[in-house]
DNA sequence: CACACCAGTTGACATGGATCAAGCTGAAGC
DNA sequence: GCTTCAGCTTGATCCATGTCAACTGGTGTG
């Protein structure tokens, strides 16, 4: 059965050098769209990458913020709490993606990342990135466009919080994955969950149980096969039909 | 009775120039922590000022982008659509704020910005912006910020639409409102809501009966007092305890 | 290998907010 | 001043999802 998510082992065998010029990631990540000599300029940049494990956190709300962070591999969830305790998960990362952007608004981390899976990442000292992007335009004009990716997206999310009732929330949010492992090279209709149908259910605003009644009803009509983590897309149309069906 | 929002008219008499050197929103707005040199530079930047009429469209979702746009005077909402019908408001946006950032990912726009009032902004040119921010490091910087503000922004209301019951969520706008009318000098207590129940239902994610209903209760429980867009605020401590209780 | 435990599933019931429907109110136009 | 109409309020009812609870299965550990 052919594994439709990255195995660590493999990324490390072939990334030998922390270097944005070697990383297969790069037409996904920030070094999108600059040339040979930029690419190495921003090499330098990126001094450090750091293992996190399953379960640990990149960050902290509250931190001081200094870093931006590409994942380089693995899975990440960022979440927001409250005082009293309740939290929400804004966010699923995975490679090619970036974390901390947040921060950069009062210079302090808003979020906590937690790693959903043993991941790498490369710090990239925000300060320096922005020196760097006074001086390559591709650089900071494709810095820009991340940020504003990331708007969007938010506004996304809101969308289906705001508008979509359950099974259409689900419904999103498989194909927005399925959608990111195409992008990545994997099958778009085999995939391992990461996280828990509790931390599906923060992110879509929902109850687990409700999430796992939601998976079911997907199962017994075809639109998909679950057994845990795992999942096949059987139907595609079938999903997207979801989405827009009101009542 | 003091009138807690600008009129057009107090704006227009002061303002006389386009000019981010004289504008009484510099402290608010893109100028932020610029000296005085840099503000001319950016001065330059900012040719036209448009008036835009209550109900019209600053933009459109799928127009080409090539400007960021900053809220002289008056109030806006920004929306996404469905293909179905369903739409949910994004944001309300008010006097130095900035529109349009969601456009720079796509080179197009994607959510309509729609004026609520009356209302005066200025057009920034993005690529001359980008421009500038290549020489002026603090004016790089405080966009930088400004973007991220608006991620964490967007993590609010995802945390609001995720989590929290109807009254906990009216409860954060009013208390959010109140928050920005006082940072531009206005009464905190008081103020007129520039849109519908249905508006502010579709940001909250609630229907515009439940809106409605909810400052019915605030009302009674002499949190508010409220008379159709009027709304005074009694006790804000009884609102931000709204916010924390649970069930 | 057995045990413990956590994640997930499923069922029964409760409820917050949606929906449907009827009236009310205040501002704008004649 | 009267009419009209969009926006708002309020009531009655319904339903999607939450809540509570019991059970199941898979995984990791001693």
């Amino acid at each position: 059965m052919p594994n439709a998510v990255p195995l660590n082992q493999d990324i490390s065998l072939t990334v030998i050098k922390t270097a944005c010029s070697n990383c297969n990631l790069r037409e996904l990540c920030l070094p999108y769209g600059l040339d040979l000599e930029e690419l190495e300029r921003l090499d330098d940049l990126i001094s450090t990458r750091r293992r996190i494990k399953r379960g640990d956190h990149l960050y902290r709300a509250g931190e001081p913020f200094d870093s931006i962070y590409a994942i380089r591999s693995g899975f990440f969830k960022t979440d927001v709490l409250l005082e009293d305790g309740r939290d929400q998960v804004t966010g699923f990362q995975m490679a090619g993606e970036l974390l901390g952007l947040d921060g950069i608004s009062t210079e302090h981390h808003t979020c906590n990342a937690i790693a959903l899976e043993d991941s790498e990442i490369c710090s990239i000292p925000f300060s320096k990135l922005e020196s760097l992007s006074r001086e390559i335009h591709n650089l900071q004009h494709h810095f820009h466009k991340v940020m504003s990716r990331e708007i969007v997206r938010d506004h996304g999310v809101m969308m289906l919080l705001g508008t979509m009732r359950a099974e259409e929330r689900l419904a999103a949010f498989l194909l927005n994955l399925s959608q990111r492992f195409t992008a990545r090279g994997f099958s778009h209709a085999e995939f391992y969950l990461r996280m828990t149908r509790e931390e599906i259910g923060s992110y879509l605003g929902l109850k687990l149980e409700t999430v796992s009644r939601a998976f079911s009803r997907f199962q017994e009509e075809g639109h998909i096969a679950v057994q845990q983590k795992h999942i096949r897309i059987l139907n595609v149309n079938g999903l997207k039909a979801l989405m827009s069906q009101r009542t």
